[in-house]
DNA sequence: CTGTTCACTGATCGAGTGACAAGCCAGATC
DNA sequence: GATCTGGCTTGTCACTCGATCAGTGAACAG
């Protein structure tokens, strides 16, 4: 490859990181591509000539985010499989999963930020990058009836990464820090627990 | 009350509405005095002149919010204290909880998007509102050891909300309407049941 | 070495944004 | 019934937004 190309390929990589933070600090329309290009350590017309327009980018971001992410987390959720006892794999699945939300709290608040609106980002994420991933998931759901599937996957998804999504929130109203490694461990096992008792 | 002051009122209390709704589903930078003074109805000086910026602004509505449901929440809370099986009442709880955050997304919306910032609004916020609800639902946690109140708090809330807030995602994604009444009681008693087993 | 390509810059556009101020007129006051 | 108060409208301010585009210069091809 090029060394131009090479240029051009770690300065779009910089920009999506960039919109990745800044998208899932803010929102779509309350992050600007001034700021995203500002934290990317270049200027505003640069993002218009690499992603067309503030949609592109946001998908491009989104691509970025679910598609290293899922990725990530299959590797992680994995070894959990290799327990015998069905009932302590899940529940090392849920802890594994909620470590994963402290980690990557952006993940939780993209979706949630897309998922409100019936628009056509909402559809794009969904069919693009969301059904996979809760097919995917299917594994967990093993032994939950068909009917009780969506409610399952809401409900460990919220038990799981609320806390970590409003972090600052949960500091100044409990004292708690949720980002501490300990905190993260004890919730990890209160919400395994819970959901495979 | 004069005739010009209840007129006062009533149109603050329909910005203050609007408001609510705006903030709700856009976020605070996101959403315009300009579309908030058209849901209810009138132009956007007219917010300036009732409250002097879009900050009062937030905080009228979150007061509005938070007042209201407080109250209502409580209403609605207390007939479940008088059932004698402690287990069972703590259930009947969680279930009041969960058709309460299906009715009022906007709760939780407006929670989040404030909660994830360590601003000025997150503090004052959970100062104002969130640390008297939080420690008025201590009822709930009597058998919660102190260091696990913050993550079953946090719990219950995610499980409870995160399904309603992202309704059109879940519709689209699993083609289940969690706004029907159908969805909300089994993901009442699904919530109930796994919270206290 | 020469000419071309193209990642990148900086300026500018119209369409919003929140805050502000001057005027209007129904309703309160006397 | 004249006067005045104050809720409300309209227009404007400086500013930010996403998008567009001519211009620049280093890396490329021949």
């Amino acid at each position: 490859m090029n060394r131009r190309d090479r240029q051009r390929e770690e300065t779009r990589e910089r920009i999506v990181a960039a919109a990745v933070e800044c998208f899932a600090e803010r929102g779509f329309r309350a992050a600007s591509t001034r700021e995203i290009a500002s934290r990317a350590g270049t200027n505003q017309g640069l993002i218009t000539y690499h992603f067309k327009s503030k949609d592109e980018l946001w998908k491009a971001a989104a691509d970025a985010l679910f598609g290293s992410l899922r990725a990530q987390l299959r590797a992680r959720l994995t070894p959990a499989l290799e327990t015998v006892d069905p009932r302590e794999r899940t529940r090392q699945f849920i802890r594994e999963f909620v470590r994963f939300a402290a980690e990557h709290p952006e993940l939780f608040r993209f979706m949630l930020e897309a998922g409100k609106a019936d628009d056509e980002r909402m559809g794009w994420l969904v069919d693009t990058h969301l059904r996979p991933t809760y097919e995917a998931n299917d594994r967990f759901g093993a032994g939950v009836p068909e009917e009780l599937r969506p409610h399952f996957q809401y409900i460990l998804v919220g038990a799981a990464s609320v806390i970590f999504a409003v972090a600052p929130e949960c500091r100044r109203l409990t004292g708690l820090d949720p980002t501490q490694r300990e905190a993260i461990e004890r919730h990890a096992d209160v919400v395994a627990r819970l959901l495979v008792p």
